[in-house]
DNA sequence: ATTGAAATCATTAGCGA
DNA sequence: TCGCTAATGATTTCAAT
């Protein structure tokens, strides 16, 4: 079912898992007007069509000591470098998000810290102990107004 | 609660949680060798300390017709339209993310959007239709080879 | 998409270390 | 305080329709 198209109801399911993913099927299929079992078959086939990947909690990363987010682009010095970049920085638990994009970085990272003197030790012992490192440009995120999913 | 210290356990639980979000209490219980009371009775904990803020299911973009990702650095004409924007900014269900950041950027957004026809229309029509919009810069991602979440 | 039934689970309260 | 057990009502799950 690769290429399983979703319907209302599909969309309706998502949306009530998207706002939070451990109430029960039963209440989902109230809230919608089928049964029980409709929501098992539909999240099922979901699933099976790769649409739904999986589910996490959410949490407070301030509260688990992440205090500070940091966007950075990076620059190689060539850009045969970038798988060798890559396998290096899956290493390094800060590195959250990586993105190869168009534009005037090889690379753009979210990364996830304790502490402004924790981003600096990470930026020097491990960022930029990276050979192919060439620089990099640091956005220190103070807020962030939006955050939200797509809409399903 | 709001300065709750979580152990390892409620690490552990975190840990199980963030991997899959629907799995029983039970099931956690089993894992790490305690009852099914106590996995329930510190979720509940951690909710109320404001630890765990919810769950998502996880859903394949790409399969809900949402192919594009981009980030965008945004300039503004001055500062003091910040809020103005914000309020704009969220009435576009494209943008996903607003960052205010140090560096050259007013705000760096993230954007999901159909194709790149739709990202087209999306910065003509809506972004750059704001007047204290003074410029964008597009970072159009073409892959996203690193995706986790912070480690707990 | 529904039903119905068996297995499993969530949730709470009270007990004990 | 923390984790355990026990009990009940709710939910999941699956097969048949």
């Amino acid at each position: 079912m690769e290429n399983y198209q979703i319907d209302s109801l599909d969309r309706e399911i998502l949306k009530a898992l998207q706002a939070d993913a451990r109430q029960s099927y039963l209440d989902i299929a109230r809230q919608l007007d089928v049964s029980g079992g409709t929501i098992h078959q539909r999240v099922n086939r979901m699933r099976a069509a790769g649409i739904i990947t999986g589910s996490k909690i959410t949490v407070d990363a301030k509260r688990l000591g992440h205090g500070v987010t940091v966007l950075l682009g990076l620059h190689l010095t060539n850009a045969k470098a970038m798988s060798k970049v890559l396998a290096k920085l899956e290493t390094f638990p800060e590195v959250l998000e990586a993105y190869y994009t168009t534009g005037g970085f090889s690379l753009i990272l979210k990364i996830a810290v304790r502490s402004i003197e924790d981003y600096h030790q990470f930026l020097i012992r491990k960022l930029q102990a990276i050979d192919e490192v060439q620089s990099t440009e640091s956005f220190i995120c103070m807020d962030q107004p939006i955050n939200r999913d797509i809409e399903i």
